[in-house]
DNA sequence: CCAAAAGTGTTTGCGCTACACCCATGG
DNA sequence: CCATGGGTGTAGCGCAAACACTTTTGG
């Protein structure tokens, strides 16, 4: 007799994205308006289902790079959703993953043939579902996560400047910080590289370029780092 | 016609726990030897299937209480295991929680009935599937969490004295702490109310022993505070 | 009176914070 | 030559780490 788990339920799994970019000013969100049911018109995030043959992570991969093109991304599973009626159509639990983008890098086209946009975090419209209540963990988390892991980087081009690595913090902290004291924090890390170019877009004094350390990188993704002290109480739990 | 998500697949969910104790010197974890099938003979975690209607945390209390006897532990979602073969039996994701206990307040006769021990994590035997890697992680989320949160009073009973709880950050993080400025450290949270009364148990001098002030705790458990900075680098991600 | 463990005090130094000042660029 | 923004330096303070000493208890 072969074993089984006959009487138990089999129940739909769901993944969804939570996609985060930067543009230089505001942190943002890829976001679906949807042109399909359930909630057709209606805002969410990207997400699909769990099929028989893949892992979690290869889904989530999977449905990330439908819709942006993208690969290799930085992505990490938040918490799985299991409210009897979060989905009002069938039982469904959804395992929620975040994943940080550089916005240069996207496939324009894949994006608007899914109907998505680029949304400010300020600008939010109100989600299907718990989708809202998704976003809200994967913010909690992003900002525990940056405060003592360097992951910021990856929301920024190959090539980025002191002053956009501290605007980026601001806007994920929704915070000031002293110019000075971030740069010697930052640059104490030796996780940055110099490129010797210059920035060309600003007005006023060029700022230098670099580029990351991704040997120093892994390092200190691997270990824990108070990378911003005064960031740390903002990314309570 | 009524919406459904038809050509989707349905997949077994189940839930794991991994149940942290304290006994006063090691940290230990509740473990089951196996006298069912598959794996029959082996050790592995508590576990058991998400059910049509109830959601994932009450499904992980109700595994919870079938074992422990226990409610209204400390309980936290850490990740969903979903490798395609992690179960020989049938494809089954795996919602994995941990949780903490006072071991004292077990229910013997359920534990017994169920074939489960505490083992402590140096003991600890192979696991089936993956629950190896799940232990590992939930130490890894234990140790993370407990260097910014004062989640270690959870293991601990009602009253206890300050050196049980040094013993006990020991334990978590297998390392020696400084008697003197641990105790500064922890005075200086306002977290521990005197009982009056002190440790009989002890040979020598006695210490005091304290209760939990819980209206603090439930600040401190919102807030964020580097509880023992000296633990902060063990507790890497 | 001695050993073992609990409790309190003190010094030192590093790192965060909050500042002031100089440099580069375009208009 | 002036406005804007990038880059570097410095003083003060608070907290954590590394110590020594006293107190309580049982034997």
């Amino acid at each position: 007799m072969t074993l089984t788990y006959q009487h138990n339920a089999r129940i739909l799994v769901a993944l969804d994205c939570i996609i985060f970019g930067f543009d230089g000013e505001a942190l943002k969100l890829l976001l679906i308006k949807r042109n399909f049911e359930p909630e057709c018109g209606k805002w969410s995030l990207m997400g699909g289902f769990l099929n028989e043959d893949e892992s979690l992570e290869e889904a989530a991969r999977r449905i990330l790079y439908n819709l942006t093109g993208l690969q290799n991304n930085y992505l990490e599973q938040i918490k799985t959703f299991g409210a009897p009626e979060r989905d009002p159509v069938e039982r469904t639990i959804s395992v929620v993953y975040y994943s940080l983008v550089n916005i240069a890098d996207q496939d324009i086209t894949a994006i608007q043939a899914h109907n998505a946009s680029w949304i400010s975090l300020d600008d939010k419209p109100k989600l299907i579902f718990d989708h809202d209540q998704m976003v809200e963990v994967a913010l909690q988390r992003l900002r525990y996560k940056a405060a003592l892991h360097p992951i910021g980087f990856e929301l920024l081009p190959e090539k980025f400047t002191v002053p956009q690595l501290q605007k980026l913090y601001e806007a994920i902290y929704n915070t000031q910080l002293d110019r000075r004291n971030f740069s010697r924090k930052i640059m104490g890390t030796d996780l940055l590289l110099k490129t010797g170019e210059k920035d060309m877009t600003s007005v006023t004094k060029k700022a230098q370029l670099y580029s990351l350390n991704t040997e120093k990188y892994q390092k200190y993704l691997d270990g824990y780092y108070t990378f911003l002290p005064e960031l740390a109480e903002l990314s309570a739990v």
